[in-house]
DNA sequence: AAATAAATTGCAATCGATTGCAATTTTACA
DNA sequence: TGTAAAATTGCAATCGATTGCAATTTATTT
């Protein structure tokens, strides 16, 4: 157990008295090999703890069975890597990946930095590419549909884009939540989050519209526009609360970690919740019924879109024919909102 | 921009008019070729989107210049990959990885069933492994590390054994934790997670010598073993309410989500906290600080330790010697304990 | 047993970049 | 201007697996 020269596919074909070619088809099942040939080939390799050679493998075959997992966060926001919903989607990702046979290259999106799709796929790098966010513009991300590489992105699947997305219907998530809280007789409900974002921006779209019809003004300043972080939220909520006054009685949320950032806030004040204040999240994160009191909010069903995105994917790499997808979502009543 | 007849390095080397030697050489800005002409090459390769074809250039170099990252998990708490700690670490380490030029691989144990040492490194698919925890057992990390390949553990860095670890210093976290309940009056304290598991397991040594040292007696009843999750912990905690009462008045837990679970199950009985059971945790989550009441808990320092594997890893690589290390630890504490 | 079809296996080219060594060009110096 | 030294650049082999096509062996049929 001393050299450890590699073996090669060559050294275990002359172990078994064979053709390279033999020992490659065998090791690929092959059915043009005869099968005990095959067996035969299999447990040597097996015996010698060999495996195949994959950067020449890839070379010679130009698939890489590798797809690159692309976190595009908006650029200050470097903070938003630690949101849990973010790393539990890579962790299904993987999952879903890993089933399929598929490995997984991880990366944000300030690394590659001007075009990742060449970076990863002409460099035979990655077979396509998953982006998880749409952001705020997504020039890159077009850039890359137009090449017509091999893409799935998670976003907001209603968005009139040329590419793949597959996404909850945030417009109905923005709008049940929002609706929940009215219907539970929240009168002033701010929406808390960037509208500019475009999945956001569909959640607003919901919440204006549940309010318009409920009836109710839509005032200017319901809107706090905040990035994706609890501190964000933490700190809004304060400053608002301080220099306006608690004007609203109920809170839609951008995600879970925001609206725990906004409890934290009016926690300290003292506010009931959800008597004074109602709140809904968005997510469903592990620890939204942890919390205290435990979240209302729109659960997205993360496992799901994860197999879905894969088998888009490999659709493309068919020429199957792909389409965005929406993924349900749910809207699941806990203790920060009345009913 | 139609037939995407993809570019090589032939084709670059060609429109300028130079061989593909040279070609090589300007992109990997070998110094020996003219500034001018590596100059001319590198316009020309950004101009026509050109990048190296990683496949290619890693048979040739047998450089992948990939890690692979294994989130060496207990096989039945598959839930556990929901962790926000673990995968806050797999963030950092990304980070950490693409600043030294470095590509990130992720997987799980479940994949690479038998041995992944070989299945990554002897396939050239990476360069190095880190494994993100020493479970239970280590066998499996104990085989590659007598492989001899290069190869980095976030784990017990006082353990004996023969690979390099990098991680808190728990025993001594374990009785920070310990000794800060016992300092704020707490006379009965529990001890909420598995002493099987590595990690744990020396918390637990610092959890006892800080009962010892007070003149405790260490009751069993008072240890509670379970996975690392926060369900475990809420079913735990509430069942041992149920049948013996409540006889302890501070609990220790192995991870800040264990700790929001035994929060749960107290809050849901009116127990106080602090006032009538303290609570410690570990890691410092973000959302640790956003909880009611925000939760004491050892911090570990995730960014600095991905910097340290990776930077043991690339010494590995360089045939420089390594040690495991020692990352600071910090009791911050908040309002889940008296003081 | 001869002839033809079917089943196996091997030959050799190929994927695209890198690099030791040789060849060529440029610069320096007498 | 001639020649040695230095600076550039190119040739061709190489990394290890895959695969079209040809070659060989085995099975089938008459």
């Amino acid at each position: 157990m001393k050299a450890d020269k590699r073996l090669t596919l060559a050294d275990i074909a002359k172990l078994a008295g064979v053709s390279t070619s033999t020992a490659s088809r065998a090791l690929n099942d092959n059915p043009v090999i005869k099968q005990a040939t095959r067996d035969k080939i299999k447990a040597l390799a097996t015996k010698y703890n060999f495996s195949i050679n994959a950067a020449a493998s890839r070379l010679r075959t130009q698939k890489t069975n590798v797809i690159a997992v692309i976190l595009n966060l908006v650029d200050h926001t470097e903070q938003s890597i630690s949101d849990p919903f973010l790393l539990k989607v890579v962790g299904e990702l993987n999952q879903a990946l890993n089933n399929k046979g598929y490995e997984l290259l991880l990366s944000n999106s300030f690394m590659a930095s001007d075009d990742w799709a060449n970076y990863f796929l002409s460099s035979s790098r990655a077979d396509g590419i998953i982006v998880v966010g749409q952001g705020k513009s997504d020039e890159k991300i077009d850039a890359v549909a137009r090449s017509g590489l091999p893409m799935v992105v998670w976003g907001d699947p209603t968005s009139d884009v040329d590419y793949t997305v597959v996404g909850s219907d945030n417009k109905l998530g923005g709008y049940i939540a929002t609706k929940h809280l009215i219907d539970s007789g929240c009168k002033n409900i701010v929406f808390l989050g960037d509208p500019e974002h475009l999945e956001l921006a569909e959640r607003y779209k919901g919440y204006r519209q549940a309010l318009s019809e409920a009836g109710c003004i839509i005032e200017d300043k319901l809107t706090l526009s905040i990035d994706i972080t609890s501190t964000a939220a933490y700190e809004k909520i304060s400053e608002t609360i301080l220099h306006h006054g608690l004007f609203f009685d109920g809170i839609v949320t951008s995600s879970d970690m925001v609206a725990l950032g906004a409890l934290k806030a009016l926690k300290e004040r003292y506010i009931g919740i959800p008597s004074e204040v109602a709140i809904v999240g968005f997510d469903d994160i592990a620890m939204a019924e942890l919390f205290h009191p435990s979240l209302t909010t729109i659960r997205q069903n993360i496992k799901k879109a994860a197999e879905v995105m894969v088998n888009q994917l490999v659709n493309q790499f068919e020429g199957k024919p792909t389409q965005s997808t929406v993924i349900d979502i749910e809207l699941i009543t806990r203790n920060s909102t009345r009913h």
